[in-house]
DNA sequence: GTAGAATCGGAATCGTGATTCCGCTTGAAG
DNA sequence: CTTCAAGCGGAATCACGATTCCGATTCTAC
């Protein structure tokens, strides 16, 4: 590849970070080019779509996630790992728009890649959930599901902006200490 | 107004509540035409925008939960009211799209009719609150803020339809476990 | 029954933003 | 220092869906 070439293409990636963690999948490839300082014409000549782009960054912060979890795996105290990394997630989420859908959505064309980091995150975390549940520190009586469902809203919500990062906080803590085992009999949970 | 004119305003209502509540504002306005056996052109002479028909349908909506709430406010014991409440806004952004956004999105064009809704909500909401807080069904330490924040989270994840009904209601109890007021000393709250 | 205003239907228009195209530039091989 | 294929910029093209327009249809009043 000529060294141009690849100068530019890392400029289109951290335009492309910047920008999309800004605005998210609303960003437009205008915008990309213009502030990698470089003509739409040389972002396509790298990036196929949009959705590609997209995916190239996603995919890299969700690596970042990755190896975050390998290191809880490998390290912390399982009292504390699953609710690290959860926050970990959240925290992301509250900084970086868009990385919620590639979570769980049920995306239209997705890659062998993006399928792979699915599953691979999703084993951390039940990895991390198990050994919470373990420990004694995390309710025995929720599965992945719950916790994906829980993990989905609390990304989006913080993906918003609408709320300060001390708010998020204490949403998050609320969302823990339900997650904890009761000491006394859980309540009965009012039906709709 | 003349009659196959109100026949026809109510049958696009009726379209658009169906389309709308399943796609949200993805909707195309030719789909809502079509559901409602009407041309494009009759749907703009009723409604001058898409914006505007979708406001109208939320703020039904949303009417009918501040009316539960009125009923809550009223009627229910302040220890399960509040809970009821949250349940209910969350079953309904379960079964319809679009409605989370009302909750709080700052659109760009907000009607008056529309911030007074959202006052009013607000109201309701931090009564139940407050009366839940007063009773010692919900902990004290937390605020409108916090709650706001995880009633978007949770129906923004419900709004999505990933996940099914059980699963949601586990997740909610999860939620609602953490609201109560801790039998133990409360975990130390990440403060500001 | 008829006139005339209110409505209707849906093709045409517009706006927005992704994607393509192509003449011009530039890196690097010989 | 040439040569020329890889790469570039950004105007032109395309796609898609909201919105407008206007001739053709009803309703309703008389």
């Amino acid at each position: 590849m000529r060294s141009d070439a690849a100068r530019n293409r890392t400029k289109v990636l951290a335009a492309a970070e910047a920008v999309l963690g800004e605005q998210g999948l609303a960003a437009r490839m205008d915008e990309i080019a213009r502030r990698a300082g470089v003509g739409v014409g040389t972002v396509y000549r790298h990036f196929a779509t949009k959705e590609a782009l997209y995916a190239a960054i996603v995919s890299a912060r969700v690596d970042l996630l990755l190896q975050e979890a390998a290191r809880l795996r490998a390290c912390a105290e399982p009292q504390t790992a699953f609710f690290t990394f959860f926050a970990r997630i959240v925290a992301d989420a509250a900084s970086k728009k868009a990385l919620t859908d590639a979570l769980q959505d049920a995306g239209v064309d997705i890659k062998a890649e993006q399928t792979d980091q699915r599953a691979q995150m999703r084993d951390a975390l039940a990895d991390l959930l198990h050994r919470g549940q373990r420990a004694g520190a995390v309710r025995p009586d929720i599965g992945m599901l719950e916790i994906l469902a829980l993990l989905r809203g609390a990304s989006m919500a913080a993906e918003t902006g609408d709320y300060s990062g001390p708010v998020l906080d204490r949403a998050v803590a609320v969302l823990f200490d339900g997650l904890r085992p009761s000491v006394a009999p859980t309540d009965p949970v009012p039906q709709v």
